[in-house]
DNA sequence: CGACAGTATGTCACTAAGTGACACGTCGCG
DNA sequence: CGCGACGTGTCACTTAGTGACATACTGTCG
Protein backbone atom coordinates (compact mmCIF):
# COMPACT_ATOMS: atom_id res chain seq x y z
CA UNK A 1 0.00 0.00 0.00
CA UNK A 2 1.20 3.31 1.01
CA UNK A 3 2.68 4.80 -2.68
CA UNK A 4 5.35 7.51 -2.50
CA UNK A 5 5.99 8.62 0.83
CA UNK A 6 5.72 11.82 1.32
CA UNK A 7 9.56 12.67 2.04
CA UNK A 8 10.18 11.43 -0.97
CA UNK A 9 7.19 13.27 -3.02
CA UNK A 10 8.79 16.52 -1.49
CA UNK A 11 12.47 15.25 -3.02
CA UNK A 12 11.54 15.08 -5.86
CA UNK A 13 9.02 17.75 -6.30
CA UNK A 14 12.31 20.07 -4.40
CA UNK A 15 14.60 18.76 -7.13
CA UNK A 16 12.55 19.59 -10.08
CA UNK A 17 12.16 22.93 -8.51
CA UNK A 18 15.80 23.61 -7.96
CA UNK A 19 15.96 23.09 -12.04
CA UNK A 20 13.44 24.78 -12.57
CA UNK A 21 14.21 28.24 -10.59
CA UNK A 22 17.77 27.63 -12.33
CA UNK A 23 16.16 28.04 -15.83
CA UNK A 24 13.52 30.79 -15.05
CA UNK A 25 16.36 32.82 -13.02
CA UNK A 26 18.72 32.14 -16.15
CA UNK A 27 16.69 32.49 -18.92
CA UNK A 28 13.55 34.26 -17.79
CA UNK A 29 9.89 32.15 -16.72
CA UNK A 30 8.18 32.57 -20.54
CA UNK A 31 11.67 31.44 -22.38
CA UNK A 32 11.76 28.47 -19.99
CA UNK A 33 9.46 25.17 -21.42
CA UNK A 34 7.88 22.44 -19.16
CA UNK A 35 10.27 20.08 -21.68
CA UNK A 36 13.06 22.16 -20.97
CA UNK A 37 12.65 21.69 -17.44
CA UNK A 38 12.00 17.99 -17.51
CA UNK A 39 15.07 17.59 -19.31
CA UNK A 40 17.02 19.86 -16.95
CA UNK A 41 15.72 17.00 -14.24
CA UNK A 42 16.07 14.02 -16.26
CA UNK A 43 12.54 13.02 -16.21
CA UNK A 44 9.69 12.94 -18.67
CA UNK A 45 7.51 15.98 -19.39
CA UNK A 46 4.55 14.23 -17.97
CA UNK A 47 6.05 13.90 -14.83
CA UNK A 48 6.83 17.34 -14.64
CA UNK A 49 2.85 17.83 -14.17
CA UNK A 50 2.38 15.02 -12.13
CA UNK A 51 3.96 16.98 -9.40
CA UNK A 52 3.05 20.31 -10.62
CA UNK A 53 -0.67 21.95 -11.59
CA UNK A 54 1.41 24.46 -13.94
CA UNK A 55 5.05 25.84 -14.99
CA UNK A 56 4.82 28.24 -12.78
CA UNK A 57 4.15 26.52 -9.21
CA UNK A 58 7.52 24.45 -10.42
CA UNK A 59 8.87 27.28 -8.52
CA UNK A 60 6.90 27.13 -5.19
CA UNK A 61 9.24 24.69 -3.04
CA UNK A 62 12.30 26.42 -3.51
CA UNK A 63 10.26 29.51 -2.77
CA UNK A 64 8.74 27.97 0.41
CA UNK A 65 12.20 27.26 1.65
CA UNK A 66 13.15 30.87 2.39
CA UNK A 67 10.50 31.26 4.66
CA UNK A 68 10.61 27.38 6.01
CA UNK A 69 12.86 28.33 8.53
CA UNK A 70 10.96 30.82 9.90
CA UNK A 71 8.75 29.12 9.97
CA UNK A 72 10.03 25.96 12.10
CA UNK A 73 11.20 28.18 14.56
CA UNK A 74 7.86 30.05 15.46
CA UNK A 75 6.27 26.50 15.65
CA UNK A 76 8.76 25.66 18.16
CA UNK A 77 8.17 28.84 20.24
CA UNK A 78 7.38 28.30 23.95
CA UNK A 79 4.73 29.91 25.71
CA UNK A 80 6.52 32.02 28.10
CA UNK A 81 8.69 33.34 25.93
CA UNK A 82 9.25 36.89 24.50
CA UNK A 83 9.59 36.47 20.79
CA UNK A 84 12.96 38.55 20.02
CA UNK A 85 14.40 36.30 22.70
CA UNK A 86 13.19 32.87 21.10
CA UNK A 87 14.17 33.94 17.95
CA UNK A 88 17.47 35.44 18.46
CA UNK A 89 18.26 31.53 20.72
CA UNK A 90 17.00 29.44 17.63
CA UNK A 91 18.60 31.53 15.14
CA UNK A 92 21.65 31.63 16.75
CA UNK A 93 21.74 27.47 17.26
CA UNK A 94 20.53 27.18 13.60
CA UNK A 95 23.77 29.15 12.84
CA UNK A 96 25.75 26.19 14.60
CA UNK A 97 24.32 22.88 13.53
CA UNK A 98 23.20 22.14 10.17
CA UNK A 99 21.45 24.66 8.48
CA UNK A 100 18.25 23.44 7.62
CA UNK A 101 18.08 24.78 4.17
CA UNK A 102 21.42 24.80 2.13
CA UNK A 103 22.88 28.41 1.13
CA UNK A 104 22.40 27.40 -2.22
CA UNK A 105 18.77 26.88 -1.67
CA UNK A 106 18.06 30.29 -0.52
CA UNK A 107 19.92 32.15 -2.58
CA UNK A 108 17.47 30.38 -5.35
CA UNK A 109 14.88 31.40 -3.22
CA UNK A 110 16.08 34.68 -2.87
CA UNK A 111 16.43 35.26 -6.74
CA UNK A 112 12.96 33.94 -7.33
CA UNK A 113 11.51 36.35 -4.47
CA UNK A 114 13.18 39.07 -6.13
CA UNK A 115 11.75 37.72 -9.93
CA UNK A 116 8.53 37.70 -8.52
CA UNK A 117 8.62 41.21 -8.25
CA UNK A 118 8.34 41.82 -12.35
CA UNK A 119 7.04 38.68 -13.79
CA UNK A 120 3.49 38.39 -12.94
CA UNK A 121 3.40 34.72 -13.38
CA UNK A 122 5.72 34.27 -10.78
CA UNK A 123 4.15 36.56 -8.38
CA UNK A 124 1.14 34.60 -8.18
CA UNK A 125 3.14 31.79 -6.93
CA UNK A 126 5.38 34.08 -4.16
CA UNK A 127 1.92 35.10 -3.07
CA UNK A 128 0.37 31.48 -2.99
CA UNK A 129 3.27 30.45 -0.64
CA UNK A 130 2.65 33.45 1.40
CA UNK A 131 -0.84 32.50 1.95
CA UNK A 132 0.20 28.65 2.92
CA UNK A 133 2.75 30.25 5.57
CA UNK A 134 -0.23 32.67 6.56
CA UNK A 135 -2.44 29.55 7.15
CA UNK A 136 0.70 27.56 9.01
CA UNK A 137 0.70 30.78 11.06
CA UNK A 138 -2.71 30.53 12.29
CA UNK A 139 -2.47 27.66 13.72
CA UNK A 140 0.63 28.98 15.31
CA UNK A 141 -0.82 32.12 16.68
CA UNK A 142 -4.50 30.16 17.10
CA UNK A 143 -2.70 28.27 19.89
CA UNK A 144 -0.95 30.45 21.24
CA UNK A 145 -4.21 32.65 22.30
CA UNK A 146 -6.09 29.58 22.65
CA UNK A 147 -8.44 30.40 20.06
CA UNK A 148 -9.64 28.00 16.83
CA UNK A 149 -7.30 28.89 13.79
CA UNK A 150 -10.60 29.82 11.85
CA UNK A 151 -11.31 32.68 14.39
CA UNK A 152 -11.63 36.07 12.66
CA UNK A 153 -9.12 37.61 15.20
CA UNK A 154 -6.81 35.22 14.69
CA UNK A 155 -6.62 35.09 10.97
CA UNK A 156 -6.54 38.90 11.23
CA UNK A 157 -3.38 38.67 13.18
CA UNK A 158 -1.66 35.55 10.99
CA UNK A 159 -2.75 37.88 7.86
CA UNK A 160 -1.09 41.14 9.25
CA UNK A 161 2.08 38.83 10.44
CA UNK A 162 2.29 37.08 7.32
CA UNK A 163 2.40 40.25 5.72
CA UNK A 164 4.95 41.93 6.82
CA UNK A 165 7.21 38.87 7.30
CA UNK A 166 6.71 38.76 3.70
CA UNK A 167 7.43 42.14 3.21
CA UNK A 168 11.02 41.72 5.26
CA UNK A 169 11.99 38.88 3.17
CA UNK A 170 11.24 40.93 -0.73
CA UNK A 171 13.12 43.87 1.01
CA UNK A 172 16.60 41.75 2.19
CA UNK A 173 16.21 39.65 -1.06
CA UNK A 174 16.24 42.85 -2.97
CA UNK A 175 19.07 44.26 -1.70
CA UNK A 176 20.75 40.63 -1.79
CA UNK A 177 20.21 40.72 -4.96
CA UNK A 178 21.28 44.10 -6.05
CA UNK A 179 24.49 43.26 -4.71
CA UNK A 180 24.14 43.68 -0.64
CA UNK A 181 26.69 41.84 1.18
CA UNK A 182 25.13 38.83 2.69
CA UNK A 183 26.66 38.98 5.97
CA UNK A 184 25.07 41.98 6.59
CA UNK A 185 21.67 40.13 7.24
CA UNK A 186 23.56 37.23 9.45
CA UNK A 187 23.52 39.68 12.74
CA UNK A 188 21.26 37.39 14.60
CA UNK A 189 20.31 40.06 17.36
CA UNK A 190 19.58 42.60 15.02
CA UNK A 191 18.06 40.69 12.76
CA UNK A 192 15.84 38.57 15.62
CA UNK A 193 15.04 42.13 16.76
CA UNK A 194 13.72 43.02 13.52
CA UNK A 195 11.27 40.19 12.96
CA UNK A 196 9.89 40.60 16.50
CA UNK A 197 9.09 44.18 16.35
CA UNK A 198 7.15 43.62 12.81
CA UNK A 199 4.96 40.65 14.13
CA UNK A 200 4.16 42.92 17.38
CA UNK A 201 3.47 46.08 15.52
CA UNK A 202 1.20 43.91 13.22
CA UNK A 203 -0.70 42.35 15.74
CA UNK A 204 -1.02 45.27 17.84
CA UNK A 205 1.02 43.64 20.17
CA UNK A 206 -1.27 40.88 20.52
CA UNK A 207 1.60 38.55 19.44
CA UNK A 208 5.00 39.02 21.21
CA UNK A 209 4.93 38.83 24.61
CA UNK A 210 4.46 35.51 26.91
CA UNK A 211 0.99 34.22 27.64
CA UNK A 212 -0.07 32.87 30.80
CA UNK B 1 -2.64 58.86 -31.76
CA UNK B 2 -3.80 57.59 -28.24
CA UNK B 3 -5.41 54.46 -28.97
CA UNK B 4 -8.29 53.34 -27.00
CA UNK B 5 -8.70 55.06 -24.30
CA UNK B 6 -8.35 54.16 -20.67
CA UNK B 7 -11.82 53.82 -19.46
CA UNK B 8 -12.88 51.96 -22.82
CA UNK B 9 -10.56 49.54 -22.12
CA UNK B 10 -11.56 49.81 -18.54
CA UNK B 11 -15.04 49.11 -19.46
CA UNK B 12 -14.53 46.11 -22.10
CA UNK B 13 -12.34 44.56 -19.46
CA UNK B 14 -15.17 44.69 -17.12
CA UNK B 15 -17.91 43.66 -19.73
CA UNK B 16 -15.36 40.76 -20.45
CA UNK B 17 -14.97 40.07 -15.86
CA UNK B 18 -18.84 40.13 -15.53
CA UNK B 19 -19.49 37.10 -18.00
CA UNK B 20 -16.46 35.25 -17.10
CA UNK B 21 -17.10 35.61 -13.36
CA UNK B 22 -21.12 34.51 -13.81
CA UNK B 23 -19.59 31.43 -15.95
CA UNK B 24 -16.45 30.38 -13.53
CA UNK B 25 -19.42 30.94 -10.53
CA UNK B 26 -22.13 28.57 -12.87
CA UNK B 27 -20.07 25.88 -13.65
CA UNK B 28 -16.17 26.25 -12.25
CA UNK B 29 -13.17 27.63 -13.50
CA UNK B 30 -11.89 25.00 -15.08
CA UNK B 31 -14.65 23.69 -17.14
CA UNK B 32 -15.36 27.49 -18.53
CA UNK B 33 -13.17 27.88 -21.73
CA UNK B 34 -12.25 31.17 -23.59
CA UNK B 35 -13.99 30.42 -26.38
CA UNK B 36 -17.19 30.07 -23.95
CA UNK B 37 -16.38 33.54 -22.43
CA UNK B 38 -16.18 34.61 -25.85
CA UNK B 39 -19.65 33.66 -26.76
CA UNK B 40 -21.02 35.25 -23.85
CA UNK B 41 -19.68 38.62 -24.75
CA UNK B 42 -19.97 38.64 -28.09
CA UNK B 43 -16.24 39.12 -28.81
CA UNK B 44 -13.79 36.54 -30.75
CA UNK B 45 -11.94 34.75 -28.65
CA UNK B 46 -8.75 36.05 -29.92
CA UNK B 47 -9.84 39.76 -28.50
CA UNK B 48 -10.50 38.15 -24.98
CA UNK B 49 -6.48 36.72 -25.23
CA UNK B 50 -5.66 40.95 -26.17
CA UNK B 51 -7.03 42.18 -22.85
CA UNK B 52 -6.50 39.51 -20.30
CA UNK B 53 -3.18 37.68 -19.84
CA UNK B 54 -4.67 34.25 -18.88
CA UNK B 55 -8.52 32.95 -18.50
CA UNK B 56 -8.18 33.39 -14.63
CA UNK B 57 -7.39 36.99 -14.52
CA UNK B 58 -10.42 37.57 -16.32
CA UNK B 59 -12.26 37.54 -13.10
CA UNK B 60 -9.64 40.40 -11.85
CA UNK B 61 -12.08 43.40 -12.95
CA UNK B 62 -14.82 42.20 -10.94
CA UNK B 63 -12.50 41.20 -8.22
CA UNK B 64 -11.58 44.41 -8.49
CA UNK B 65 -14.80 46.18 -7.41
CA UNK B 66 -15.02 44.64 -4.62
CA UNK B 67 -12.05 46.84 -2.66
CA UNK B 68 -12.32 49.48 -4.79
CA UNK B 69 -15.07 51.34 -3.15
CA UNK B 70 -13.09 51.28 0.09
CA UNK B 71 -9.81 52.26 -1.80
CA UNK B 72 -11.40 55.19 -3.21
CA UNK B 73 -12.87 56.36 0.36
CA UNK B 74 -9.26 55.76 1.52
CA UNK B 75 -8.19 58.01 -0.90
CA UNK B 76 -9.63 60.75 0.31
CA UNK B 77 -9.31 60.48 3.98
CA UNK B 78 -7.85 63.73 5.17
CA UNK B 79 -5.09 64.39 7.14
CA UNK B 80 -7.12 66.14 10.11
CA UNK B 81 -9.44 62.82 10.47
CA UNK B 82 -10.02 59.58 12.72
CA UNK B 83 -10.37 57.00 10.15
CA UNK B 84 -13.78 55.74 12.00
CA UNK B 85 -14.89 59.02 11.21
CA UNK B 86 -14.46 59.44 7.70
CA UNK B 87 -15.24 56.16 6.79
CA UNK B 88 -18.48 56.38 8.86
CA UNK B 89 -18.85 59.87 6.99
CA UNK B 90 -18.33 58.68 3.37
CA UNK B 91 -19.71 55.52 3.50
CA UNK B 92 -22.61 56.75 4.68
CA UNK B 93 -22.66 59.26 1.84
CA UNK B 94 -22.25 56.26 -0.69
CA UNK B 95 -25.18 54.59 0.80
CA UNK B 96 -27.29 58.17 -0.41
CA UNK B 97 -26.10 59.05 -3.17
CA UNK B 98 -25.10 56.64 -6.58
CA UNK B 99 -23.09 53.73 -5.27
CA UNK B 100 -19.91 53.94 -7.32
CA UNK B 101 -20.48 50.08 -7.73
CA UNK B 102 -23.90 48.14 -8.95
CA UNK B 103 -25.08 45.85 -6.57
CA UNK B 104 -24.90 42.78 -9.13
CA UNK B 105 -21.25 43.59 -9.66
CA UNK B 106 -20.55 43.76 -5.30
CA UNK B 107 -22.45 40.09 -5.57
CA UNK B 108 -20.38 38.87 -8.48
CA UNK B 109 -17.50 40.12 -6.43
CA UNK B 110 -18.15 38.28 -3.60
CA UNK B 111 -18.26 35.08 -4.95
CA UNK B 112 -15.60 35.33 -6.82
CA UNK B 113 -13.96 36.02 -3.58
CA UNK B 114 -15.63 33.02 -2.05
CA UNK B 115 -14.71 30.67 -4.92
CA UNK B 116 -11.15 31.84 -4.51
CA UNK B 117 -10.94 29.39 -1.29
CA UNK B 118 -11.45 26.92 -2.76
CA UNK B 119 -10.39 27.24 -6.68
CA UNK B 120 -6.46 27.54 -6.86
CA UNK B 121 -6.50 29.34 -10.27
CA UNK B 122 -8.76 32.02 -8.92
CA UNK B 123 -7.21 32.61 -5.61
CA UNK B 124 -3.97 33.58 -7.43
CA UNK B 125 -5.90 36.27 -9.01
CA UNK B 126 -7.45 37.25 -5.62
CA UNK B 127 -4.10 37.68 -4.32
CA UNK B 128 -2.86 39.32 -7.05
CA UNK B 129 -5.78 42.03 -6.77
CA UNK B 130 -5.04 42.04 -3.34
CA UNK B 131 -1.61 42.79 -4.53
CA UNK B 132 -2.35 45.48 -6.11
CA UNK B 133 -4.34 46.95 -3.51
CA UNK B 134 -1.45 47.23 -1.22
CA UNK B 135 0.51 49.11 -3.44
CA UNK B 136 -2.04 51.73 -4.03
CA UNK B 137 -2.27 51.57 0.01
CA UNK B 138 1.32 51.99 0.28
CA UNK B 139 0.69 55.75 -1.95
CA UNK B 140 -1.89 56.60 0.58
CA UNK B 141 -0.31 55.61 4.03
CA UNK B 142 3.14 57.07 2.79
CA UNK B 143 1.22 60.65 1.61
CA UNK B 144 -0.34 59.96 5.45
CA UNK B 145 3.07 59.56 7.16
CA UNK B 146 5.12 61.69 4.47
CA UNK B 147 7.30 58.83 3.75
CA UNK B 148 7.75 57.62 0.02
CA UNK B 149 5.56 54.66 -0.53
CA UNK B 150 9.04 51.82 -0.98
CA UNK B 151 10.01 52.94 2.59
CA UNK B 152 10.15 49.85 4.33
CA UNK B 153 7.82 50.68 7.42
CA UNK B 154 5.25 52.09 5.09
CA UNK B 155 5.38 48.84 3.06
CA UNK B 156 5.01 46.84 6.21
CA UNK B 157 2.07 49.02 7.11
CA UNK B 158 0.73 49.00 3.81
CA UNK B 159 0.85 45.44 3.64
CA UNK B 160 -0.66 44.80 7.10
CA UNK B 161 -3.46 47.03 6.79
CA UNK B 162 -4.28 45.43 3.11
CA UNK B 163 -3.99 41.76 4.83
CA UNK B 164 -6.54 42.64 7.45
CA UNK B 165 -8.67 44.48 4.69
CA UNK B 166 -8.70 40.89 2.82
CA UNK B 167 -9.26 38.81 6.02
CA UNK B 168 -12.61 41.06 5.77
CA UNK B 169 -13.85 40.86 3.09
CA UNK B 170 -13.51 37.30 2.86
CA UNK B 171 -15.13 36.84 6.00
CA UNK B 172 -17.72 38.81 4.92
CA UNK B 173 -18.12 36.79 1.67
CA UNK B 174 -18.34 33.91 3.13
CA UNK B 175 -21.13 34.89 5.37
CA UNK B 176 -23.04 36.03 2.81
CA UNK B 177 -22.42 33.36 0.52
CA UNK B 178 -23.46 31.15 3.05
CA UNK B 179 -26.83 33.18 3.24
CA UNK B 180 -26.54 35.64 5.81
CA UNK B 181 -28.75 38.62 5.31
CA UNK B 182 -27.12 40.83 3.55
CA UNK B 183 -28.52 43.33 5.40
CA UNK B 184 -26.09 42.56 8.83
CA UNK B 185 -23.47 44.15 6.68
CA UNK B 186 -25.20 47.41 5.57
CA UNK B 187 -24.72 48.88 9.41
CA UNK B 188 -22.79 51.83 8.47
CA UNK B 189 -21.57 52.46 11.90
CA UNK B 190 -20.59 48.93 12.56
CA UNK B 191 -18.66 48.26 10.10
CA UNK B 192 -16.36 51.81 9.93
CA UNK B 193 -15.83 50.48 13.85
CA UNK B 194 -14.55 47.35 12.84
CA UNK B 195 -12.48 48.05 9.44
CA UNK B 196 -11.17 50.87 11.46
CA UNK B 197 -10.14 48.73 14.30
CA UNK B 198 -8.74 45.93 12.35
CA UNK B 199 -6.29 48.31 10.39
CA UNK B 200 -5.57 50.88 13.61
CA UNK B 201 -4.26 47.63 15.09
CA UNK B 202 -2.51 45.72 11.76
CA UNK B 203 -0.34 48.89 11.72
CA UNK B 204 -0.24 48.66 15.60
CA UNK B 205 -1.78 52.32 15.96
CA UNK B 206 0.44 54.33 13.31
CA UNK B 207 -2.50 54.58 11.02
CA UNK B 208 -6.07 55.61 12.20
CA UNK B 209 -5.76 58.70 14.31
CA UNK B 210 -5.58 62.66 12.60
CA UNK B 211 -1.64 63.78 11.77
CA UNK B 212 -0.60 66.80 12.40
C1' DC C 1 13.44 -17.00 -4.01
C1' DG C 2 9.34 -16.02 -6.95
C1' DA C 3 4.60 -14.55 -7.87
C1' DC C 4 1.78 -10.63 -6.98
C1' DA C 5 -0.13 -6.04 -6.04
C1' DG C 6 0.25 -1.24 -6.15
C1' DT C 7 2.05 2.69 -7.92
C1' DA C 8 5.28 5.95 -10.16
C1' DT C 9 6.91 6.78 -14.64
C1' DG C 10 7.21 6.89 -19.88
C1' DT C 11 4.83 7.24 -24.34
C1' DC C 12 1.51 9.06 -27.22
C1' DA C 13 -2.61 11.07 -28.69
C1' DC C 14 -5.43 14.86 -27.59
C1' DT C 15 -7.66 19.33 -25.72
C1' DA C 16 -7.32 23.92 -24.81
C1' DA C 17 -4.66 28.15 -23.56
C1' DG C 18 -2.33 31.68 -25.60
C1' DT C 19 0.53 34.06 -29.64
C1' DG C 20 1.89 35.92 -34.33
C1' DA C 21 0.72 37.60 -38.66
C1' DC C 22 -2.23 39.72 -41.63
C1' DA C 23 -6.52 41.45 -43.54
C1' DC C 24 -10.55 44.27 -42.73
C1' DG C 25 -13.53 47.86 -40.82
C1' DT C 26 -13.91 52.15 -38.37
C1' DC C 27 -12.89 56.63 -36.89
C1' DG C 28 -10.65 61.17 -36.82
C1' DC C 29 -8.22 64.49 -39.58
C1' DG C 30 -6.53 67.38 -43.38
C1' DC D 1 -12.18 61.96 -50.36
C1' DG D 2 -7.91 59.86 -48.95
C1' DC D 3 -4.92 58.71 -45.35
C1' DG D 4 -3.07 56.81 -41.17
C1' DA D 5 -3.86 54.68 -36.75
C1' DC D 6 -5.84 51.36 -34.19
C1' DG D 7 -9.17 47.73 -32.54
C1' DT D 8 -10.99 43.41 -34.04
C1' DG D 9 -11.65 38.94 -36.63
C1' DT D 10 -9.57 34.93 -38.87
C1' DC D 11 -6.41 31.35 -39.06
C1' DA D 12 -2.32 28.92 -38.49
C1' DC D 13 0.72 27.69 -34.91
C1' DT D 14 3.16 26.70 -30.35
C1' DT D 15 2.99 24.87 -25.94
C1' DA D 16 0.81 24.01 -21.37
C1' DG D 17 -1.57 20.42 -19.41
C1' DT D 18 -4.66 15.84 -19.38
C1' DG D 19 -6.27 10.96 -20.29
C1' DA D 20 -5.29 6.36 -21.31
C1' DC D 21 -2.47 2.60 -21.44
C1' DA D 22 1.90 -0.01 -21.21
C1' DT D 23 5.89 -0.80 -18.41
C1' DA D 24 9.19 -0.87 -14.77
C1' DC D 25 10.02 -0.62 -9.96
C1' DT D 26 9.25 -1.68 -5.02
C1' DG D 27 7.79 -4.01 -1.21
C1' DT D 28 4.95 -8.04 0.66
C1' DC D 29 3.45 -12.63 1.27
C1' DG D 30 3.94 -17.48 0.54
Amino acid sequence: MGGMSDVQRARIRLQISREAARLFWDQGVAATSGDQIAEAVGVSTRTIWRHFRNKESCAEPVIMQGVVTLLGVLSAWPKDRFLEDHLKAELARLGVEEPPVSFADEMLATQMIWLADTEPALRASWLMACDQTERELGVIIGNRLGLPPDDLEVRQHAAAAAAVIRIHDEHIGAAIVAGADVAEYADVEALSKRYAHAIRTATGGAIGDPVI
